[in-house]
DNA sequence: GCCAATCAGGACCATCCCGGTCCAGTTAGC
DNA sequence: GCTAACTGGACCGGGATGGTCCTGATTGGC
């Protein structure tokens, strides 16, 4: 299943989410904003404010705002972030761990090309990418001050 | 970190193993050449059976064999065959799990390209890609008869 | 015709990791 | 000084994964 973690899945949604705004957004409004529970939304946004993704204001009228463009920001990035570096298998050169059956194994190390290019897709697509087109016109929300974010993000239902 | 199910690495290293001899090969013959537990690789062999990578023979002197060679076993179907199809988040069009916030999820569905580059980047490389080169001369196992494999394949040092 | 070897297919359990929550601490505006 | 907000850590429960076992079906040999 190539299981990708879910907060990986939140990171994009967010990020695409403060792209939406110039100023700085609250934790707090992001998670009312895209129906995430709160704890969940702050803990992505630490990981991706010490990923250097996102920078943070603390303090009063803090928040977190988005230092690139969304089309400068590739998901390997965003995945590199949250999940670590993308390494498919335990065989892999970085990882500390010995496969204990090495002496046996008869392709150990041989998952470089595969993550290789796993790693040149995904540094090929950008959030950019993901968020244009056959996005409902009505999600693209237009740099909406975060004032009154809380109260009318919720469509009407 | 794109994890990998293990099960997947293992059955890489079977379907190698398996392609080093030109007659059946039983389950426990493999676990025994290549240090892995029988019944883990037991039940990667009946996967990959399953899945129609290999082939089973029954009863007496049964056993499994390669269908294909290495070549024409892109890894996307090694993996797909194991950790089923290969997509990387729950928001994907084939899952019948919907995303409970997927009214305010501004890039549902948005992972699709992303699950097609990768699915690409495996189809593009097969088992052999990953067998030759930079292995040892030593474990590139020469078609040897399963009689006595499970006494000498250990090379010796 | 019987027996042994081997695959088939399931149930089953333990362990690890992930998702999610919470708390104490620090910083910055008012 | 107080409050709002981020920071960093610990903490815990659930689910998936890895691994084992058992029973049955099939085939070849004696």
């Amino acid at each position: 299943m190539l299981r990708l973690s879910k907060l990986t899945d939140y990171a994009v949604v967010v990020l695409v989410r403060l792209a939406g705004t110039e100023g700085v957004q609250t934790s707090p409004g992001i998670a009312a904003s895209i129906g995430i529970p709160e704890p969940t939304v702050a803990k992505v946004l630490k990981t991706l404010a010490a990923g250097g993704l996102v920078a943070s204001q603390r303090g009063a009228r803090g928040g977190y705002r988005l230092l690139r463009p969304l089309s400068a920001i590739p998901i390997a990035d965003v995945i590199a972030t949250i999940d670590g570096p993308i390494a498919l298998a335990a065989c892999v050169d970085g990882s500390a761990t010995e496969c204990e059956s090495q002496g046996l194994c008869p392709i150990r190390g041989r998952w470089d090309p595969v993550n290789d290019a796993i790693h040149q897709a995904l540094s090929a697509i950008t959030l950019a990418d993901m968020q244009e087109a056959s996005v409902p016109r009505a999600f693209r929300v237009p740099a909406r001050p975060a004032a009154t974010a809380s109260a009318n993000v919720l469509p009407a239902e």
